[in-house]
DNA sequence: TATGAATGAGAATTCATTCAT
DNA sequence: CATGAATGAATTCTCATTCAT
């Protein structure tokens, strides 16, 4: 049988494409197998090869579209407004959404840059850096308007990040917290971390 | 030739275990191989089943002894007393200490969990959730004694871990900072993360 | 879009045999696959199966039908007389001719025997046989009228057609030698070797 | 059961030498799967691997053995004395013996140069070149003492070389014709062709 | 007439592991 | 204690081929 009825190329590749990042943020992308990926897709292994080129510029190509993605997304929703407060507000909230959402993908890519080839990590760490420096450009004005109080910007930009993404690693939908409540701790614990003005302390505060 | 005169077992096997450690933290540890590791010992792949009874166990050994040697540093350099505010600055200090001196081991510990069989990594699992709960013991206790203040115990205790394991991602001894600064960095960092009366809001603090 | 307008079937038929015996002479038989010829056609590999029924007819099909055009060829072109010497000179002429302008067909030819099926090998090799008979027969007459002068005619056949064969391996249209050049070397070389009273030397040869 | 009681490397190795040949021979080399090389052998197929590095360079390993052996036995073989006729003769003798002796490794020699990596190939047809420059050599020399009478030296050595190489393609043990005929029949036949005064021709030759 | 999606078998190669020596 | 020869299973990837459209 030449062909299963009805199954169409382009959905054919977004079944791989969900189908692999799912596996591989199971099993770590060294680990995963076409084979394996092929059952799951209900392919046979050598149908992959007509979506992508190798195993590893699958892995690329899944982290460069992921990472695309995030950046157009940020782009389209990211305040107008230049108040850095308001920013980082905004940027808390949009990073754990984007980090609960596609959890895997932020898992994956963050986890599998080891697997690249050394170009294609190069493209990927370069589109990374970009999102990092969203946050670095927000961590900057708030100091530079005193706003924000930290002892070194770089350090602090990668500490909140830490701490946002790490979210992905623990945070399960059906866990003690919903979503709206994780936000608002989280956007609690970096106002606090970057020194702003504790929103619910008011007057009263040391 | 059956070996060198004068290197003896117990001698092979550091070696063994500091390529492995190497290696894992380089390639991953799927993506690691055993001809590579005996290579790099200088070794027969062969010769590394004298010492690890398999690829798997020898992952396992690696990680259980980093962490027990974590924790029991740990025992052996926290402070007598009980102030909250001192344990922290104390945990803050050995986490980045330790986690610069030994960054290829956190990070395989971070990263290789997956790798594990279940029964393995329960135990793993369970230890690092040994050294989680020593700051979360911290945090707990500052916020019972109002000297914290954070929206949510547990969530704050990954936000803090997330932001200080995540050193060991990008610090190297060559770089701008020094350890001496980068734990004072971090040290306020948290301070303020948790709501430590910040030392440096208005004109009283020290 | 289904198809170029103005390509018909023989056309793409012909476009096909072309690249075939291109590409095997280049690649050989097996290292040649058909998804290489189909891109070289500028069709998709699908394509290829309206033309031939599997790769392995085809090339059976290249090979009798070159073996069939060269003794069609040698039958309207040889010597009506049965002057041996004639013949011979026609034959080497010839064969020179056809092995230099399809190179790559006698190349072929020669090459890809092994990669028949048995069954098509036979067939084949018995056209390569009467081919081998053209010239034996030359030969046997030549001795019978003692003009040409052999210690074994089957071994001089094989002799002489290796030697002519040989120049499609290695001539080139841009090489030191015209074709007219390389008939005439030939001809002295294969009169030499079979015997015949050297037509060069002078007068005095019987 | 790790290893074959009594099975030693260098055994095992001369025998991947002698199936590789004879499997090539039969099948040529893209033909050929190591998978049958191996149950040929009587090993495993990743077994091949300790031995060669890989498919390909079996292949040049083999070639290159083959030629310098060719070229070393020559050079211990050629008569001391410098009479290109004498040389001539010793020549046919060499070469039909080794490629009779030898058949499978010439045939392969001459068929498999495609599936050469170019700098691989490079290096083998340096080798074969040289052997070529003997017969060359040879002739040049007797053209210069009139003794042999060729239209061109460059061409007759082809000539010469492919009617001689072209034995192996035929030749059988069990055949018509003895070793020592072959050698006879053929020492006529490159005597004629390359003008040497025939030997038999009558008393007035030179 | 041609496409393009898919198959299924098999290719080269690699790897953890074993064990007689 | 260590080697080196070998295994056997699995891996990525390729290929001839099929067939609904």
């Amino acid at each position: 049988m030449a062909r299963t009825a009805g199954s169409e190329g382009s959905r054919t590749e977004e079944s791989i494409r969900r189908a692999a990042i799912g596996l591989i943020a199971e099993r770590g992308f060294e680990a995963m197998t076409l084979r394996e990926l092929a059952r799951r897709v209900g392919v046979q292994p050598g149908t992959l090869y007509r979506y992508f080129p190798s195993k590893g510029r699958m892995l690329v190509e899944l982290l460069l579209e992921h990472l695309e993605f995030l950046l157009g997304q940020w782009e389209r929703t990211q305040p107008a407004g230049a108040d850095p407060l308001e920013r980082l507000r905004a940027f808390v909230d949009f990073h754990i959404r984007a980090h609960t959402l596609r959890r895997r993908e932020v898992f994956v890519a963050n986890m599998e840059l080891r697997s690249l080839a050394p170009a294609d990590r190069r493209r990927v760490v370069a589109l990374r850096r970009r999102y990092e420096d969203i946050l670095a450009g927000i961590l900057h004005a708030g100091v530079a308007a005193r706003v924000f109080r930290v002892p070194d910007v770089r350090v602090a930009t990668f500490a909140v990040l830490a701490m946002l993404t790490g979210v992905g690693a623990w945070y399960r939908e059906s866990g003690r917290l919903g979503k709206r409540e994780l936000i608002d701790v989280h956007t609690q614990l970096v106002m606090q971390c970057v020194g702003a003005a504790p929103p619910d302390h008011d007057g009263r505060s040391p």
